[in-house]
DNA sequence: CTCTCGATGTTCT
DNA sequence: GAACATCGAGAGG
């Protein structure tokens, strides 16, 4: 059990605005442990629980598509903190990224572990409802939650359509390393901005 | 376990 | 045209 009978209201609080209002590697490690939850169309809920997550630094960052210069595509990053940046590579995966205070940085959300909601007794069950590695991967994450371009830019901070909760405090060992899949970046591939739960079983990969 | 490869839409050169 | 913040399947050790 992750939370047992997590029912107090304090683990759905959603975050505000100002945590996302600090440096970006703060709120990327910051964010591990905390619930991300999608409603979609017919009221359906998934959630789950932030486990990996990497830090994204901006126009000086070779990693950062914001080093391409301000685009239309990398508007949002530059806009206010707490919106949702999200975007497709290799034709088929969305990423999805939490924007911060600098402008162009944001924090790119890698894996969640799924948790089962069970709306009618507004409580966290934590047994895995099912594959326990469907969200570990940034295109899983956003396959298994229906997160798409259509909610590119949207406010996390409002109870939406997507939203970011407190969750419940828990003892975990934060594990470093290089962010994935960037190698191109030269020397801002090595590193360590890639921020992770020591020995989760929904981390994508360990280093 | 490792490696390779194909799928596929957008953005940037 | 090339590159891409990925994933899963298949071949080979």
């Amino acid at each position: 059990m992750l939370c047992p009978l997590a029912t107090l209201s304090n683990t759905s609080v959603i975050l505000p605005k100002s945590f996302y209002q600090r440096p970006t590697v703060e709120v990327a490690k910051d964010l591990l442990g905390k619930f991300l939850v999608r409603e979609v169309e017919d009221g359906s809920v998934r959630k789950g629980m932030i486990v990996e997550t990497e830090a994204y630094l901006g126009p000086e960052d070779l990693a950062c598509h914001s080093s391409k210069g301000r685009t239309e595509r990398t508007e949002v990053m530059f806009g206010p903190a707490g919106h949702a940046y999200i975007y497709l590579v290799y034709g088929m995966h969305y990423m999805f990224n939490i924007v911060t205070k600098a402008p162009g940085e944001a924090v790119l959300v890698r894996a969640l572990q799924p948790l089962s909601v069970d709306s009618e007794l507004n409580s966290e069950i934590t047994k895995a409802p099912e594959d326990p590695r469907i969200a570990a991967g940034p295109g899983k994450l956003t396959a298994w939650l229906a997160v798409d371009k259509n909610l590119n830019s949207c406010d996390l901070v409002q109870k939406d359509k997507l939203w970011v909760e407190a969750g419940c405090k828990m003892n975990f060992e934060i594990e470093k390393g290089k962010r994935i899949g960037v190698d191109y970046a030269k020397e801002w591939a090595e590193k360590p901005l890639r921020f992770y739960i020591e020995n989760n079983p929904a981390v994508s990969k360990v280093s």
